[in-house]
RNA sequence: GCGCCCGUAGCUCAUUCGGAUAGAGCACCGGCCUUCUAAGCCGGGGGUAGCAGGUUCGAAUCCUGCCGGGCGCGCCA
């Protein structure tokens, strides 16, 4: 064996328990190696291990199950792991192990420490990551909250598998939503000037657009000021039915009256604004990103009309009704999408063409994290990459559902645009970081969600996240007091005997400990932190029935240091998974 | 209307991508602190997995239909 600092050891005593089994089959003369399949067991009634082959092979070979199993088992070589196998039900094979099977997970994660867990198995994948991405428009809600905390965690454990990650933020900074804002703050800024006048219905409302023209104002005074009459002239009425129109004329006054220049001033100081708190909000949430890729760059870069002459030369591209589409039906779209619109601006999907082109030139798999409310967009997404000519199966757009809020059993409307949501640093400073991180995870990403405010700010004490939390605490505490009672750990003779962990409880954290690898690269490769998440609880539970039920600081030599292997060794792991999660352990509570 | 996601205990969710008697937390009931942190442990009640078929040794999981919920279907972003 080759000593590298990081190793793989997903999946280790079921690699053992395959190669058993292989070689049974061998003896009968059965090459089926790849159709061994070696599971955990939900009861332990029902031993350690289980295997299903004689069943599987029954079919194949239309032979009795059980005698099968029968004759694999009576084929299995001697060895010192297994202490018994059972033949039952329909023909399942269960393992029942020893405590020395597990010598070499405690010693792996003895050695190892935190790096324990890690694997190389995505030795070689470059992978970009493209996750939040939320219109610069206003600060991140709750809802964007999920979809950072799921892409973050996302990201670690790739990285954990041995993948090279590239984390990015699209930022939209241009378009039509970031001039309704510039529009926004302009009118706030008229209304400091003295102006007053009915808000249109389509325009931002929150009230970081006030501070923000309150900052224009302070610093420039009445500098950027005109009539209010000027803004509004050729407005239809401020309705419902006609607020889109209501809004784009707006902009244009706003534009003629105010000059490009200045425009761009107050646009730019509102994306400069908002764009600096979305960064910091991420960064105190845990959540950090390689770069902060700007839509804007891309066209005046040229790479937009790069890529979208790619797809002409491709002959995927064609002119109608004075429009410039893309032929995505082709690959499977409903429909065929403008990339040009008749009034000669580009559309937000031509930028996607040009992104989406930029990072397969950088990186050979392409994930991105999107909101459900964009899954409609998967299918012209990878129409792109197929017309692009670039491999589909390197492309996946993980949905995560919706957080639908909840304030007791009033369900919390949200609106970016009305300014009526509970951002996401509100929830931070009201549950914490450590909290917020772990629920919104702890759910698999394509299921909807219910988020409580009330559960989660009077009683957060009932978070899953304190009870592993705790265990972690209650471990170091164990460890503080252990010279305060005049005793010592020796790691070395708590591995000497390791026979003596052979209660329950103790079978069962050993049992929980070896999955851990399994879960992460489970976790990784099938984009599911919430395995993670369940994981830790699971470990956690079995320390606190364990803790119950064996105490550890006694005066029997040999028996205090095995358990103390065992109790160190789940600290570290409790440890790792957590700091994975981007969750703390605390040592105390 | 079409497409995607989903429907599991009173509530919020798991169920190792087809396995054995479907599990936790919260809530409810009963026990456990002169002993390593009671933010804990042990025990109990609680289910036709939306409904109806199908596939097979075996289905919450795969297929079909129906019912119910969420989201999406622009020359918006």
């Amino acid at each position: 064996m080759s000593q590298h600092p990081v190793v793989s050891y997903t999946g280790r005593m079921k690699k053992l328990l395959t190669d058993l089994i292989d070689a049974a089959l061998k003896t009968l003369g059965i090459d089926a190696t790849d159709k061994i399949h070696i599971e955990y067991t939900r009861d332990s009634q029902h031993g350690d291990f289980a295997s299903n082959i004689a069943m599987t092979l029954a079919k194949l070979f239309k032979k009795n199950p059980r005698e099968l199993a029968q004759q694999i088992i009576d084929a299995l070589p001697p060895n010192k792991v297994v202490s018994k196998i059972e033949l039952a039900g329909p023909g399942f094979i269960n393992f029942y192990l020893t405590p020395e099977a597990f010598l070499d997970l405690l010693k792996a994660i003895n050695t190892q420490k935190n790096k324990y867990g890690l694997s190389t198995i995505g030795k070689g994948r470059k992978i970009h990551v493209e996750f939040v991405s939320s219109n610069p428009t206003g600060p991140l809600h709750v809802g964007h909250g999920r979809g950072a905390a799921y892409g973050a965690t996302l990201c670690d454990l790739l990285a954990a598998i041995g993948c090279e990650v590239h984390r990015e933020y699209y930022v939209n900074d241009a378009g039509r939503q970031m001039d309704i804002l510039a529009a926004s703050i302009y009118l706030r800024y008229l209304e400091l000037c003295g102006e007053k006048f009915e808000f249109p219905l389509n325009a931002y409302q929150g009230d970081y657009v006030i501070d923000i023209a309150k900052l224009i104002f302070d610093k420039h005074n009445k500098a950027y000021f005109h009539a209010i009459a000027d803004i509004q002239k050729n407005t239809p009425e401020n309705t419902e039915e006609k607020k889109e129109e209501y809004i784009d004329i707006i902009i244009e006054n706003t534009k003629s009256s105010l000059g490009e220049k200045n425009f761009e001033i107050i646009f730019n100081t509102g994306l400069a604004i908002i764009l600096a708190d979305i960064k910091q909000d991420l960064a105190e949430f845990g959540v950090d990103y390689q770069n902060w890729f700007s839509e804007k760059k891309l066209w005046s870069s040229n790479d937009g009309e790069k890529a979208i002459k790619q797809l002409k030369d491709r002959n995927y591209i064609y002119e109608k009704d004075g429009a410039i589409w893309f032929k995505s039906t082709e690959f499977g779209d409903d429909k065929d999408r403008v990339v040009t619109r008749e009034n000669g601006l580009h559309t937000y999907f031509a930028s996607d063409i040009a992104y989406h082109k930029w990072k397969f030139d950088h990186y050979n798999e392409v994930i991105n994290v999107l909101g459900a409310d964009h899954h409609g967009y998967i299918p012209r997404l990878k129409a792109i990459i197929m017309a692009l000519g670039y491999p589909v199966e390197k492309f996946h757009a993980p949905i995560v559902q919706f957080a639908t809020l909840y304030r007791g059993k009033e369900k919390v409307p949200m609106s970016t645009r009305k300014g009526q949501f509970v951002t996401l640093r509100e929830l931070r400073e009201e549950v914490g970081k450590d909290a917020a991180r772990y629920f919104y995870i702890s759910r698999k990403a394509d299921q909807h969600m219910d988020f409580d405010l009330e559960l989660a700010k009077s009683k957060s004490n009932e978070n899953p996240v304190f009870y592993i939390q705790y265990a972690h605490a209650r471990i170091c505490s164990v460890f503080r007091q252990l010279p305060e009672k005049k005793l010592d750990f020796n790691f070395k003779v708590g591995l000497e005997n390791i026979n003596l962990l052979s209660t329950e409880p103790e079978k069962n954290l050993l049992l929980m400990l070896t999955r851990y690898p399994e879960v992460i690269e489970t976790a990784a490769t099938q984009y599911d932190p919430h395995l993670v998440a369940h994981y830790l609880k699971d470990l956690a539970e079995s320390f606190h029935a364990y803790y119950n039920a064996c105490p550890f600081l006694i005066p029997e030599e040999t028996l205090r240091h095995a358990r103390l292997c065992l109790v160190d060794a789940t600290r570290q792991i409790l440890s790792n998974g957590l700091q994975l999660l981007s969750v703390s352990a605390p040592e105390t509570m």
